[in-house]
DNA sequence: CTGAAAGCGCTTACAG
DNA sequence: CTGAAAGCGCTTACAG
């Protein structure tokens, strides 16, 4: 029988109570736990027959006449970056055991996709929604407006990573853990900065940036070049590129490049290593996030290691329980490796 | 107001309906494409009533009336794996625009929670339900006999990366990629090879050393040794570890490691050099996946190229296609790195 | 073209 | 404790 729509010929409550004997009613609050508890002996036979007849509830009409659907909704820029991954895997720890099913939509980054998934998600109606990753506040009025209305006829909405004014959430402290980023190198001896920025119209690389150069400016350093670019490994190879070209990053002079993620520190050493550069005696290279492979670089890599799958825990959990959401902040620390060992040392 | 449970006061279809002043039936056949066309006129007082009310249509209740839920779900061994986040955005983008949202579980190679999964799937009332990732055929009775009653009542089945006898999908030809793999060491005069197999009880760990073991028979070559080992980083740290105490990897004289997969090949990496042996003069290696960092690695490293993301385009759109699910088998190819490069060259 | 009515599969006050 | 009945929000033959 060849494949079609749909899944009606499966085996319904009125089933099971039919078999067993007893009314929809009671087969109901036998099989999905009411506070109103039937004799153990019709219990049995209930189940005996849910059993044999191999009945699974259906979630939509239990949604419909429970008013609450056991679905949440995540939002991320794109499921297979391992920022996002890390923190879908979080997310669903933190629902938890209860049977709720996560409904993941990845947007690449489009308002409109993001716009169309909250919509999708309402029509759901997914008992929360949870939003990763930030996002500039610009062409966002449509989105809040949507999610406002979500939370208007009592869905919750967490946000993770970037704080949103009207929901509560899981927070990162970039600029604080940029910062002590910043400290650490500053010990180790370096004097020398430069700053790949990424894409500055990202609250996430501006609050990097801000805390890694607020703090050197405390120590009296101003870095030599802090530079623009996609918040990519492409734009980290293609900006350190032009640094070389430009004569800031040299053979004999040490540097410490900061860049305002990972990979684009990858692509920063690649760029360097190309040009016949010596790493970390010539280039010291510091990341941002502690992503997988970065230890068994060489060399193994400086970074600040955020806890991205608590962080997703952490929301998922938030959105399971009563109350407001609240909003809560969880802060990186630095990871020193051999990128950042100061020549001499 | 406390967010509390549930989406209670979302506004209706009769809502719009009434303040349009028409029936439900014509604002469900203006709102939600049928194939009746109601009167532009009435059909434009409904949009706007729509619009006005910030109307959503309940998905649960359409999924009831329709008898198909508009979702697909996906499960995967672990979603912060790059290997099964690179196939969930083929997949989501496989499934394309036409509003079917995507239900993700993450089971951890657990087959209870597969197990778990699927029935949820099968409440949910997915209209398919897509697996990714290798499994045991063991205890996957219980396993096989959910997915043949769903396909049963007209579920879609798709397989990723491994097949299954009642299910088509889109599997990958990892002995023949591992083949070409070890043909083209072959060529670039490699003759003394390890092998650092990982889990012999998943299908895919297994098809890929037998795969290259037997290219290099059929050219008269014996790797000197074939070790088991966990299928991660770890696994492949802890086992290139072994081969140098057993003096198998040595100083002056190299060896080719064949890693089953890229993790294996970094953490063999990472334990070479710490042993002070020479990458690649003293071994060169060589991974399975291509993840997204070996590119940047020094040296750079070779590996075969699985397109990951395609499989899980092709799986999605799979399911959304009429008629039987089919079989369609992919190859990787081999991509050729630094980390290979024979001594000499 | 439009609408009244039945039905999708469950849950849950309300009676008994 | 158990059941008959109404209701959750939609869709769709069936009449008109």
């Amino acid at each position: 029988m060849a494949a079609t729509e749909g899944n009606g010929v499966a085996v319904r409550l009125a089933d099971v109570a039919r078999e067993a004997g007893v009314s929809p009613a009671t087969a109901s609050r036998v099989l999905n736990g009411s506070s109103r508890k039937p004799a153990e002996e019709i219990a049995d036979r209930v189940r005996v027959a849910a059993q044999r007849l191999g009945y699974f509830p259906n979630a939509q009409a239990q949604a419909l006449a429970r008013n609450t659907a056991g679905l949440v909704g995540l939002i991320v820029h794109d499921i297979a970056d391992p920022y996002f991954s890390s923190i879908a895997r979080g997310v669903q720890q933190g629902l938890g055991e209860n049977g709720v099913q996560l409904l993941l939509n990845s947007t690449g980054r489009d308002p409109q996709r993001e716009l169309a998934a909250v919509r999708a998600f309402m029509s759901h109606r997914t008992d929360a929604i949870l939003l990763a990753g930030s996002r500039s506040q610009q062409e966002d009025h449509e989105l809040m407006e949507a999610l406002r209305r979500y939370q208007d006829n009592g869905g919750r909405v967490a946000m993770i990573g970037q704080p949103l004014p009207a929901a509560g959430g899981v927070q990162l402290d970039n600029a604080g853990a940029a910062a002590a980023l910043a400290d650490e190198l500053l010990k180790l001896g370096h004097r020398r900065f430069a700053v790949l920025a990424g894409d500055q119209s990202l609250a996430t690389a501006r609050d990097r940036v801000e805390g890694f150069v607020g703090k050197l400016r405390d120590a009296g350093v101003e870095p030599v070049a802090v530079r623009e670019g996609a918040f990519t490994r492409d734009g980290g190879y293609h900006t350190a590129g032009d640094l070389v070209r430009d004569g800031l990053l040299e053979a004999g002079r040490q540097t410490c490049v900061f860049c305002a993620n990972d990979v684009m520190a990858l692509g920063t050493m690649t760029a360097v290593r190309e040009r016949g550069l010596r790493l970390p005696d010539d280039v010291a290279v510091a990341g941002f996030d502690d992503i997988p492979t970065l230890g068994d670089m060489f060399p193994s890599v400086t970074t600040v290691r955020i806890p991205l799958e608590e962080i997703g825990r952490m929301a998922g959990e938030m959105v399971m329980e009563d109350g407001d959401a609240r909003r809560l902040v969880v802060s990186g620390h630095p990871v020193l490796r051999e990128s950042t060992r100061p020549v001499g040392a």
